[in-house]
DNA sequence: CGTCTTTGTCCAATATACCGTACAGATGAT
DNA sequence: ATCATCTGTACGGTATATTGGACAAAGACG
């Protein structure tokens, strides 16, 4: 139903928290909306909403486009994204690592991180399959529907993966409850083999491989994955598990080395 | 002195602009910086930047990294900015065509677009000249000191303009003083022709071309340009221009068609 | 040891941001 | 014409965000 709920009811929002509220939102919907559109869509005061956007086209966060006094995105969000891009300097070297994936493996390569309390895919590079298995770029989608998920949240405590996992995320696509007890079992497996691998939970031919790319602090700063067809995934299993392998070491410190000085 | 004063002094900020005036101070020094420093240097109460930094690392906007309590843009702000680019689909091309660019032309060539009321390369492509000239990418540089500000500006109406640039910016780089009604002269000339070339005014070598691309309502969304040594510009100026205008072309309803839909 | 700077947290005062509500033009259906 | 919906704007009350200043821990320095 409602996307977004606060902590209580009845409190007034923070300004700030609203507009990045806004700002996911468009980023979800990818498209460009009417801010009677927006506030009604994330539940907000259309007042607080009109306001709120006005700032935002003011300071180019977000701009009009597609008529009517729609808006989506701005051009100062892309300078802010490019910077951190340029400061954590790991899309280039990345690009080169999917493309050999994709090209040894002829499977779907993916480079994934967390967006808040959500798994995403940031990068990735089809594979030559006939049919293609892809979760679209940027979309937010609950941390136990995914193999990386595990990886993700592995240098977590128990009590503080449940707090930080939504509830709701542990009801699978399909409507079936996955339990919370079972998933911190395949994330402490995870943890203590260094990858994990499963048939999706999300549909019914896939199979995930996912390894850690880690930071300097050692937790799973992002994950290379690789989505198959369930018996290419089994036939070939150990041979993908090495390249992915290969392919997380030389990324291994990337994420967080500063491009200069 | 001081990189930003308000509309007016004793009065109290909001909250939204104070934590984009963050953003952009953090991307403008690209580096890590105490919220402590912050504060010092765009000359905000501390209590306040404390407060808002500690909001936008919960809202992923900001990250720590550095160590010793340093923030810089975070994840998030990669996420909008990725949102941005897949909408307004151009970098792609945009890459083609600078590289096409550069290997005809052996000079550096880039792709340049308004940052708020500055001037800033967006993507760039080095030459194969032994000596390399470059703006850095995501550096503000005010529009009168560059060719490409000519063509930015052109769809808006002298007394808009004047407004929109800061008188500071009329200052060049050597302290001499570029007079506003010259500047108004060459943006009209530069309207008419569909393009700008200049030796640059803000070194003593280079020769500079530019030329616009054109979003939708027949408006310069963004500038590809040549930087040349002054002997080879001159030498070459009517094929380096005709290939300008060949890319440009190229790329010029790309930067408002959205990708699907 | 004292003194100064840098760092982060805490707190109360008040300027104001958020929000509910009212208003009005545009559009479309009946 | 009448009613309903969608759109954007305007305004006042009150909850609260912003802010200056106090406080303290942790160096740096002599």
């Amino acid at each position: 139903m409602d996307a977004v709920l606060d902590e209580a009811a009845g409190k007034r929002a923070r300004g700030l928290d609203r507009a990045f509220e806004i700002l996911d939102f468009l980023r979800q919907k990818r498209q460009a909306l009417k801010p009677n559109e927006i506030a009604a869509q994330i539940g907000a005061p259309r007042s607080s909403v009109y306001e709120l956007v006005n700032l935002l086209l003011r300071n180019g966060i977000l701009e009009f486009t597609g008529g009517e006094g729609r808006v989506y995105l701005g051009r100062k969000l892309y300078f802010l994204g490019a910077a951190y891009e340029n400061h954590f300097d790991f899309t280039r070297e990345c690009e080169t690592v999917l493309e050999r994936l994709a090209d040894e493996t002829r499977e779907t390569a993916q480079f994934c991180m967390l967006d808040g309390n959500k798994y995403t895919v940031v990068r990735m590079r089809e594979g030559a399959r006939p049919f293609r298995i892809s979760t679209d770029i940027g979309q937010s989608v609950p941390i136990p529907w995914t193999a990386s998920g595990r990886l993700l949240v592995a240098h977590r405590t128990d009590e503080d993966i449940l707090n930080f996992i939504p509830p709701q995320d542990f009801r699978l696509p399909g409507g079936e409850w996955l339990d919370p007890q079972h998933f911190l079992a395949e994330v402490r497996q995870a943890e203590r083999e260094g990858f994990f691998t499963f048939n999706s939970i999300v549909d019914s031919f896939t199979h995930c491989f996912a390894v850690p790319v880690m930071d300097e602090e050692g937790h799973a700063a992002a994950t290379l994955c690789l989505v198959t067809p369930r018996d290419d995934g089994l036939a070939n299993r150990d041979r993908y598990l090495a390249r992915l392998k290969e392919a997380a070491a030389s990324l291994n410190h990337a994420p967080t080395r500063p491009k200069r000085g």
